[in-house]
DNA sequence: ACCTGAAGTTCACGCTGTCAACATATTTTC
DNA sequence: GAAAATATGTTGACAGCGTGAACTTCAGGT
């Protein structure tokens, strides 16, 4: 409840209020979603007139758009922590999609576990200007989903030309799925949830690459389902 | 501007109030999405007091949802009039999988013409409670999906036991596709665009049919890009 | 020491959703 | 058919919201 910016400053000047702001937002929105984020509260949270926030932003769009970009960020993390639980088995081809399947799970992994923040990265209001580098540490979503097929071009599995709606129908589907699951799916048991994530992986990978889903020993498509 | 309902009513109850409402949320709606659904604004355009709604409806969030629903009939309208374009080839294996992929086509069609409308069937605050037969024409989106995969079954497309995930691949990716369309997407030329979608309701095909997409005259899969 | 500009406050406005109490029309009941 | 009951629409009020304008407090340069 009381964050770490909550006890009232003791000078007239905050330092580091903009910033604080941003982090009163992420709290609201992490429960409550991009709606959640409203001015008055994210003010009062930090112990701040109001009108404060208009100092560092232009107006409340402005305030979530920058809270969206975190949340893009934490995204991010999600993504590349499933990716790095991997274990190398020296099968690229296999190395190559399960990396690319990790990043997807964790996608769908973080709209479900942060649903709220989830939401707010993809909030209307939060059309980010030209803000490009959008993560410091090189792990944007898309950056992220690049790469993955990237390494399926490296290879072998996916023809280079074939890159750009590969990356379409990956996001798509990841992005569909969460919000589907998030929506009318949204009372699906745990277990059903999960088995619904692997199988549409699994047709993901099926659409994108034309030999078929690499496996462990063979090199044989296996039935999902 | 004047909507039908919009000249002041002789008697001091309206008839069809519910409906009056309903009405003047979708076009609220059409055009600014569901935020655009205001309380007040509704009844002022209905000429009618704030709080005559509140006969009508729990709350704001109930209207909301009574204009999802419009709103999903709609969307089960544009994909059935997709559908209705197509001219049997005699090959079902060819026609099937066309109808389901109008289907498609239909959803994301919608999505992008009357985007407002979209987002508003899709609406957080629109969780539908129990109203199961969504549509009296017997063409809810749900419906139309499920039809599209029965006949890649009955077509020998598909096995029957795969209808499930591939139900949710479907959907996810045609979602997913629309509403990247939407945000990220959104300034992507019209021809772009298009190709967009073909090439990922291509791939979703594959990623659905064990067999490959089925052509026109010849059973073999094409090439995309 | 003064000035200047940045950062935060106060006051005010119109807008919203919603509650409570009231007014009017329609339907039911005897 | 009048009266009672019920459905439907109105008025007034309230707190909360985003935001603009004017004011205050502080930090830094000269």
């Amino acid at each position: 409840m009381t964050s770490a910016t909550a006890r009232p400053r003791r000078s007239y000047h905050h330092g580091d209020l903009r910033n604080a702001l941003v982090e009163a937002g992420v709290e609201l929105a992490r429960d409550g979603g991009p709606d959640a984020i409203v001015l008055r509260e994210v003010a009062r949270r930090v112990g701040v007139s109001p009108n404060a926030a208009y100092r560092h932003f232009d107006d409340l769009p402005d305030l979530i758009q920058a809270v969206a970009h975190r949340a893009l960020v934490e995204l991010g993390r999600s993504m590349k922590r499933e990716t790095s639980r991997l274990r190398p088995t020296g099968d690229e081809a296999v190395d190559a999609w399960r990396q690319l399947r990790a990043v997807g799970r964790g996608y769908v992994e973080f709209a479900l576990n942060d649903c709220g923040l989830f939401r707010t990265a993809f909030d209307r209001r939060a059309r980010q200007g030209r803000e490009e580098g959008s993560v410091e540490d090189g792990c944007s979503p898309q950056e992220l989903l690049a790469d993955g097929l990237h390494r399926l071009v490296a290879a072998g599995l996916l023809p280079a030309e074939d890159i750009e709606p590969a990356r379409m129908l990956a996001w798509s589907a990841v992005h569909g799925l969460a919000l589907l699951l998030l929506g009318p799916y949204s009372d699906l048991p745990t277990r059903e949830r999960d088995g619904m994530i692997d199988a549409t992986l699994d047709q993901v990978g099926k659409g994108l690459l034309p030999s078929g889903v690499p496996q462990r020993r063979t090199g044989r498509t296996r039935k999902v389902g």
